[in-house]
DNA sequence: TATAAATTTGACCCTTGAGTCAAATTTATT
DNA sequence: AATAAATTTGACTCAAGGGTCAAATTTATA
């Protein structure tokens, strides 16, 4: 792929590294302007040519960072979810902080409940959805058999979180009894919604939609 | 099919009315045909032929029934939010009745507040699309000109209606204080994402998402 | 400067799928 | 039965767009 000459060999600089950098930096790029295309007329109505033009690029030029238009939609969706499984894996260090602290002190109240845990986490979902340029797309049957099941399997696992978070908040009695599925599918079609509706130019920021959808979540579970 | 002979020509039966009621009527089973393939797999997933072949029939067959895609499309939509318009028309008229009964009854207690017209509307709206085959696509950008703005214009009024609903309901303390429109935006979202995860043949009835759906909308919202 | 690797391009191929049409077939009318 | 209208079909056209490739150009290394 590249070659670092004799000396720095080493990380962290050399004209291997600004190479290797660049690609993937410029890779990004790709992605980033597909994404914020597909989000804005649809996988299906957006070209190629469409995404190289934003870019200032033939089209011919973009399969020299991706293999096909496949890839691109699936790295989106790939970048979408990495993104939320990090808030995911944050966030469950932060609660067991929390907890800890809270066991060893020996108090209840005040006690970092399943609810706070998951409008902590639905919180930061749609900060990230608002403010990167990121976005949960719907088209996964545009997608081949491999990255299809890659991007579904991703998709699972995050509800899968979400809903186990959701029963250990009915375990502990603050979210409302029910079927667990349900409640995040209904909270969670919010946060798909977005694209359509979101303008990140529009009058109310990302900010305020995530603490109002926060809000409005959380009245409809707490028990 | 049938034939009435000589006499039944007049009107309200009559061939020329068969043949009317026949062509309508497989012109609704196209549109609907089209647009379960449309929910399932996308539009542009979904091929005239793949259409006509779940109705047993030839792709040209179609466009003796309509001028092209988009208009299936368009006719889509316009399906889903046609019923939309008489769930809202119907149940205005309800809520006029009850108002009236308590206004003359004179009592204030159990009025029908604009919390409760929201969400019997809502309900209405979440039954249906479990129920029939219509489903609230979002492939807007797929349609030409003229589709493409009577589709918006027809879905900005249902979102309007339902966010003067919310305000009436905030006027008249039974729903929370807030922006209206993104209190409206999250609890639609939840209708839409249905097209994703809904499956009639799944273990869930509709009338129970409905259900649910309510209460954790109508939790969401109430002052 | 000479050489090799990294980038980018214009021109091209090829499949998919929407839409057309004249002809065939079925159904109704006289 | 003969005729007309309604339906349906198979075979076709055509454009859009994804993807390829050899050659050109830029950039980095020796």
């Amino acid at each position: 792929m590249m070659q670092k000459s004799q000396f720095v060999s080493d990380s962290a600089s050399g004209t291997a590294f600004d190479r290797e950098a660049q690609f993937t930096a410029k890779r990004r790029a790709v992605i980033h302007a597909a994404g914020s295309a597909f989000r804005r007329r649809g996988f299906h109505n957006t070209s190629m040519k469409d995404i190289a033009a934003e870019l200032g690029l033939t089209k011919a030029a973009l399969y020299y960072y991706v293999s096909g238009k496949a890839e691109i939609l699936c790295e989106c969706h790939l970048m979408a979810y990495d993104a939320m499984d990090s808030i995911l894996k944050k966030d469950s260090i932060l609660k067991k902080d929390v907890v800890s602290k809270n066991i060893s002190s020996g108090k209840e109240t005040g006690a970092y409940t399943g609810l706070d845990e998951l409008c902590s986490i639905y919180e930061e979902f749609a900060q990230m959805l608002t403010r990167d340029g990121l976005a949960l797309l719907t088209d996964v049957d545009s997608l081949s058999g491999e990255d299809r099941t890659l991007v579904l399997t991703r998709r699972a696992r995050i509800e899968r979180a979400v809903t186990i978070m959701v029963r250990r908040g009915q375990a502990d009695g603050s979210i409302k009894a029910g079927n667990a599925k349900l409640t995040v599918y209904f909270f969670m079609g919010a946060l798909n919604w977005l694209n359509v509706w979101y303008d990140a130019q529009g009058p109310v920021s990302g900010n305020i939609v995530a603490a109002h959808f926060t809000a409005q979540m959380r009245a409809g579970i707490t028990a």
